[in-house]
RNA sequence: GUCCCCAUCGUCUAGAGGCCUAGGACAUUACCCUUUCAAGGUAACGACACGGGUUCGAAUCCCGUUGGGGACGCCA
């Protein structure tokens, strides 16, 4: 039997990242096992589904790379099967119509909860009803009233639950739209979905459609519900919690590998290890190491993934992406080293955001120096190391950082320093404050021009001050 | 309210009856390394929700309590 996962979201707001390990899982699931992976759209709310949301899904697991095998399928597309399916139920006896209005039903409501009762549906025009003037119908399916169904759930175990619990739900609205429940189901069923894997917020819905698959004369799947994921406070993901779309992730420059291995042990671990490639998660992954318990996001440790993965990343395999970030702060990459300052900057930022921030006097020469770092370096002591650094590098013949790096520490020999008394003052000078990558890198990466132009600017300071 | 799910450091987790003096990671604190900041290393702090069973032995199995979450729509 070949493994089918499917994803199937509803693009009614935005994806976000409780969705993204979803599908992570899904994807994982089927690529462990040389299966296919499905996605899905769950659009039979005409209401609040849009394609804003449909292309942020997609847009988002195509920077995730987590790419369907098949699809994207749509409901909307598949009404007139639909509408098959519920003719066959109501052939069969499995669905019939019901007349009842909607105030009908939000008063039976009401008063099943003034009697504290679970609200649910009394079957009232299960065994026909004269036709209503006026009233269109929508189609219930008819649940069995009496015995149990029993979810066989791979992270759970069993479950069962009593017939007399369920309702007959709707099926068809009387707008004509078939409803999600019935729509799982008939699609699970015509994909050859081997493997429902989704969020546990749907147990509740299983036994229901396990119950119309048992009426459709279909083999159920197997199911794996996984444990919610909540925000940083321990309650429900909300856009209260801040970014919550997959694509502001994207924006505030996490790689999509480190949210990937962040969110995959989320509710999933393989031992002590925390650092995973997406093939090694591959590799590794299985719905027996999927625990069961909500868990809550830590902004903390998505940051420490990251770095680690870029730690990880060569400078140029990151260099595009530090582009991206520089433009979108306004910094003019042309004609710098984009790759070796990535290289040098990746052990010193959580983000590519960061790290863009954290690199912009390398394109431009600081505009005021730190108050503090300039105080303490930029001094009439400091004068003259500053000077005969701006020697040392001007007559360097070689422009490199092993050179440089020789060149300061035979300086600060000769000045009887140690090296930071001479590379301090350079830094400050150079980077306009306290905190850089090692000088010798740093001055390489600027090049000759730039460095003395900078070391003059500083020597006025320092001279002055 | 009814039904369903869940319960180990602040957070993510390891743990399949003896290997547990409960391990790792993030965060925090100290120290080491060091040209700054980081990264890295070492250490400290820190948890089996509670109560009953079962057993020679329980974080692990059972029951109850409490707490949290989810579902109960002509939403998905």
């Amino acid at each position: 039997m070949t493994v089918r996962t499917r994803f199937a979201p509803s693009p009614t707001g935005m994806l976000h990242i409780g969705g993204v390990r979803t599908a992570l899982f899904c994807w994982l699931y089927a690529r462990r096992h040389g299966g296919t992976f499905i996605l899905r759209i769950e659009d039979t709310d005409r209401e609040r589904s849009t394609d804003e949301a449909i292309q942020v899904i997609i847009d988002g697991m195509d920077w995730l790379g987590l790419k369907p095998d098949e699809g994207p399928v749509f409901q909307t597309k598949r009404y007139d099967r639909y509408r098959e399916v519920i003719g066959q139920l109501l052939a069969s006896g499995h669905a019939y119509h019901c007349w009842c209005t909607k105030e009908e039903l939000d008063q039976m409501r009401a008063e099943q909860q003034a009697r504290k009762e679970k609200p649910r549906y009394d079957g009232r025009c299960r065994h026909g009803r004269a036709l209503r003037e006026g009233i269109t119908p929508v189609v219930r399916f008819r649940n069995p009233t009496e015995g149990s169904v029993v979810v066989r759930d791979v992270v759970h175990g069993p479950i069962e639950f009593q017939n007399a619990e369920l309702d007959d739900l709707i099926i068809l609205r009387s707008d004509g739209n078939p409803t999600y429940n019935f729509c799982v189901a008939v699609d699970d069923w015509d994909m050859r979905i081997t493997h429902v894997i989704r969020g546990d917020d749907h147990i509740n819905n299983t036994p229901r459609q396990l119950n119309m698959l048992q009426a459709m004369g279909a083999e159920p799947p197997v199911y794996a519900h996984l444990p919610m994921i909540l925000g940083p406070d321990g309650t429900k993901l909300s856009k209260r919690h801040g970014a919550v779309s997959v694509l502001e992730y994207r924006n505030a420059g996490f790689l999509p590998e480190a949210l990937l291995n962040y969110l995959g042990r989320l509710g999933w671990s393989h031992g002590d290890q925390e650092i995973f490639s997406l093939e090694e998660m591959t590799r590794l992954f299985d719905l027996d190491d999927v625990n069961k318990s909500a868990s809550a996001l830590n902004p903390d440790k998505l940051a420490w993934t990251n770095q680690q993965h870029m730690m990880k990343r060569p400078g140029a395999a990151l260099a595009p992406l530090l582009a991206e970030r520089l433009q979108a702060l306004g910094v003019d990459t042309a004609g710098v080293d984009l790759a070796a300052i990535a290289d040098a900057q990746k052990e010193r930022a959580k983000t590519l955001l960061e790290m863009a921030e954290n690199s912009r006097f390398f394109f431009a020469d600081p505009q005021a120096y730190d108050p503090k770092a300039a105080a303490k370096n930029l001094t009439a002591e400091t004068a003259p190391v500053l000077e005969r650094v701006r020697a040392v590098l001007d007559s360097l013949e070689a422009w490199g950082a092993a050179g440089i790096h020789a060149a300061l520490e035979a300086l600060a020999a000769e000045l009887g320093v140690g090296l930071g008394k001479v590379a301090q003052p350079v830094r400050v000078a150079l980077a306009g404050g306290p905190v850089s990558p090692p000088i010798d890198a740093t001055v390489a990466i600027l090049g000759r021009e730039t460095v003395l132009r900078r070391l003059d600017r500083a020597l006025g300071v320092a001279r002055s001050g």
